[in-house]
DNA sequence: CATTTTAATGCAATTATGTTGCAAATATAA
DNA sequence: TTATATTTGCAACATAATTGCATTAAAATG
């Protein structure tokens, strides 16, 4: 399999950003995790290696390009994740679930989930759908029992 | 018709709040306005009527006592709305779809619309749901055409 | 490989947003 | 009318986000 590191370098160049520590750093933390990662805990995971205003511009780079993108939990912090295929800047394919567990806090991405269609009253016309569900996850719900 | 003051006053009183010209105040606000409200709205028309810290303090009171219930828009902004009678401290129903437009950036709230149920993988026990749509609400996208 | 060009970073300063403590003012109860 | 309990507004503080700009680093060029 292919080094990560380079498939980060690649996903940079394709999108005209350049190689940087930041950026890099950024990604690889991000595809660590199996759920979105809050913006604090970025912040705080990167420590001094990199300037809280740098993790800004990096973030914002990466969602104006379908790299990453953004859900807001029930506070309206910032959390990310790592974008599947489908995104490019033009598109973002965001329509899955996600889900924000209230005990461990973990927002996970459903990918396998669809949004069922919806009715909307006459004259609405839906763009895009964006679905937060709560409770427990898997792993929460496991421990309780 | 019963007059609408002579309304708000006893739902504060009914939630044992005060009557106090800031909450009245809010709530007229918020009755008057065919979609959810943002804050940053609410403190620019109260102007010097309210302190900010009054404001912040009104509307958690409020949400609190489930009389009003807060939505969070896609930039993380929090955005409030009377809610319908059903709701009290114990229970927000809250489970309806609301609507951002991406013209006129109102938030509407469709009580009509149920979130239609949810398959979501093994383990996971859904508590709440939170459906956010983006789009033209019906107004914007009759101009367009 | 040296140099030029372009983009990204880090720092400082600023602005915006949210919170807390407390004295003064106001609404209700007695 | 007085007493009691809330609520308000101010000031201070804390936190989060944004902007401008000089410096640094990456890629493009010859």
């Amino acid at each position: 399999m292919e080094n990560k590191t380079e498939r980060f370098e690649k996903l940079l160049v394709k999108n005209g950003l350049k190689r940087t520590a930041p950026r890099l750093q950024v990604l690889e933390i991000l595809s660590g995790r199996d759920s979105a990662t809050s913006q604090p805990y970025l912040e705080q995971v990167m420590g001094k290696d990199a300037d809280r205003v740098t993790l800004y511009r990096v973030l914002q780079a990466f969602e104006e390009k379908g790299i990453i993108h953004k859900v807001l939990d029930q506070q309206g912090t910032a959390n990310y994740a790592i974008c599947s295929d489908g995104c490019s800047a033009h598109e973002h394919h965001d329509e899955h679930v996600h889900f924000n567990c209230d005990n461990c806090h973990k927002i996970y991405c459903l990918d396998t989930v669809k949004i069922p269609a919806l009715k909307v009253p006459a004259g609405f016309k839906v763009e895009h759908l964006n679905l937060i569900a709560t409770g427990l996850c898997a792993n929460c719900s496991d421990k309780v029992n």
